[in-house]
DNA sequence: GCCACCGGTGGC
DNA sequence: GCCACCGGTGGC
């Protein structure tokens, strides 16, 4: 009865203005959404009952949405509601205590005009977990047009990958063209106040490939930066089964403040978990593109030839046996998902960053109610 | 001529 | 609708 988003929900606001939980008007996109409810008017007892909910129309007629008005209840989701704590959020985080609505209350809903109270005993959340008993998705309420839609989203998997902005930012910390260390020289000679160095043409532009690599912890859910992308590939392999934790960072526990946090302030892109590591010899290159509207994924041979497909690295084995020790599994051309809400507010997306608007109108407006 | 980059598309 | 893949091309 779940049908999952691509991704999880991760709201980011404007440097410096507080984060604030998603109401239903400003929660991105959610591609994939379940309805199941019957218009309210119907008066249709079928899977409503089992859903339970408050109204969400006062006696005027006016939606109220306050933060409880979509909770499904139960003891699935140890986030609660709302999934799991905000990306943002750097205290420590105790799902566990999180307070729970009262699960017994009255129920009013409107129906032709009158108020009518029910009490009902309320079901278990419709929350899924993994193999390993965390909740795959969370759920939300959303309302419109007079009817119930139950959204279900996707809970992340903590593991990330940060690209750099462009905006006054520094630029590769790290050098990401394994054989091309000039945008980094070039920014820190910026940085200085000395002339800069001429990129090689060879270059790719600076601000588009990954300079910092990041984990999120499983239990705190800050996050925590990655030396290097070796380690964070070792990290990112295993995560599934091996879920990365503050104290796996030398000399540092959930109790030490995030080395940084999810915001506009950088540019955001989730990797995929369990892809496997570079093979010996190869490095994997991500590259943004200048709008912003996707990576593209090369890896790189020794001799510095970029490959650009399966296929590409297939061939290029073929015709040197040396490296066919590489098995062709370990090559993954998957992109990371690039996160809008993180990316330059000027930058020229293919789709455009929606705006509250776009999102109440486009993304939370559901699709006509078919059958 | 090379290659970084982009756009299109076929398969799923 | 998404994404892996690859052909085309413009700048160097």
């Amino acid at each position: 009865m779940v049908i999952t988003a691509s991704s999880s929900t991760i709201l980011i606001g404007e440097e410096g203005v507080e984060i604030h939980r998603p109401s239903e008007e400003s929660t991105p996109t959610h591609s994939h959404r379940r309805r199941w409810s019957t218009p309210i008017e119907s008066g249709v007892e079928s899977l409503d009952e089992r859903l339970t909910f408050r109204s969400l129309t006062d006696h005027d007629g006016v939606e109220q949405r306050g933060a409880d008005d979509f909770y499904l209840g139960g003891e699935i989701s140890a986030w609660g509601p709302f999934g799991p704590p905000l990306l943002k959020e750097s205290r420590p985080v105790a799902p566990p205590q999180m307070p729970l609505p009262k699960r017994t209350e009255a129920v009013v809903e409107l129906r032709r005009g009158r108020s009518v109270t029910r009490k009902r005993d309320l079901p278990p959340y419709l929350t899924t977990l993994d193999c390993n008993g965390r909740p795959r998705f969370h759920h939300r309420r959303v309302r419109s047009e007079g009817r119930l839609e139950i959204a279900s989203v996707a809970v992340s998997i903590p593991e990330i990958v940060s690209v750099r902005g462009r905006e006054g930012l520094r630029i590769g910390t790290e050098a990401e063209n394994f054989s091309l260390v000039l945008p980094n020289k070039l920014m820190e000679e910026e940085e200085l106040g000395k002339a800069a160095t001429p990129r090689a043409k060879k270059d790719v532009a600076p601000g588009r490939v990954v300079d910092t690599y990041a984990a999120q912890c499983d239990a705190c859910h800050k996050w925590r930066v990655i030396d290097s992308q070796e380690e964070y590939e070792d990290i990112r392999s295993r995560v599934l089964e091996d879920p990365f934790t503050c104290d796996k960072k030398k000399q540092v526990s959930c109790e030490d403040p995030a080395d940084l946090d999810y915001d506009s302030s950088r540019t955001w892109v989730i990797d995929k978990p369990g892809i496997p590591k570079t093979p010996k010899g190869f490095k994997r290159s991500l590259v943004l593109r200048k709008d912003y509207s996707k990576m593209d994924t090369y890896y790189i041979t020794p001799a510095g030839k970029k490959l650009r497909s399966r296929n590409e690295v297939a061939s290029f084995i073929e015709t040197n046996p040396e490296f066919k020790d590489a098995p062709l599994g370990d090559f993954a051309f998957t992109v990371p998902k690039v996160m809008e809400d993180t990316c330059p507010p000027d930058a020229k997306l293919a789709s455009p960053i929606p705006t509250t608007d776009d999102v109440s109108e486009k993304s939370i407006k559901p699709k006509p109610f078919k059958g």
